[in-house]
DNA sequence: ATTCTAACA
DNA sequence: TGTTAGTA
């Protein structure tokens, strides 16, 4: 497929899909044409770099670790052991900015239930939608 | 109509 | 990362 049909399929800007390309964590072959061309594979592919990166990894890190990933019949197999070191590390920096974000969901809650409701005349007689508050759900 | 590269009011 | 110009 062409870069515009990947674009479409992860929700990923062809801009970035190119740039993902520039730091190594695509490698799309080209046609005659000049044209990218992706397989069916990259679309999980962008996926697991889309989360990678939102977890705070940088470019160079997922390019070393998604190239070291067997696709296994339930999930995902390591297979450089060389990498063991710093998969260990993002894992445990992950894990302090999730402690990091649970003590600011609890203050943020805190002052939330602790703030007086605004009364305003809702005459625009568009029903009044005010956002639910979290009430402690998870963990 | 699509994609490509390069560059920035 | 967005957006855009000028091509192929």
């Amino acid at each position: 497929m062409r870069i515009g049909e990947l674009a479409r399929l992860t929700g990923v800007n062809q801009r970035l899909l190119r740039y993902y390309e520039e730091q190594d964590l695509l490698h799309p072959l080209r046609r005659a044409s000049g044209y990218r061309d992706y397989d069916d594979a990259d679309v999980e592919r962008v996926r697991r770099i889309r989360t990678l990166l939102a977890a705070g990894l940088n470019t160079t890190t997922i390019a070393d670790v998604l190239p070291c990933t067997i696709d296994t019949d339930d999930g995902l197999a390591g297979a450089c052991p060389a990498l063991l070191g710093d998969l260990r590390r993002e894992h445990a920096r992950i894990s302090a900015s999730i402690t990091e974000l649970h003590t600011a969901r609890t203050m943020l809650a805190a002052i939330i239930d602790a703030t007086p409701h605004e009364a305003p005349e809702n005459d625009s007689g568009r029903p009044s939608d005010e956002g639910e508050r979290p009430s402690e759900s998870n963990r």
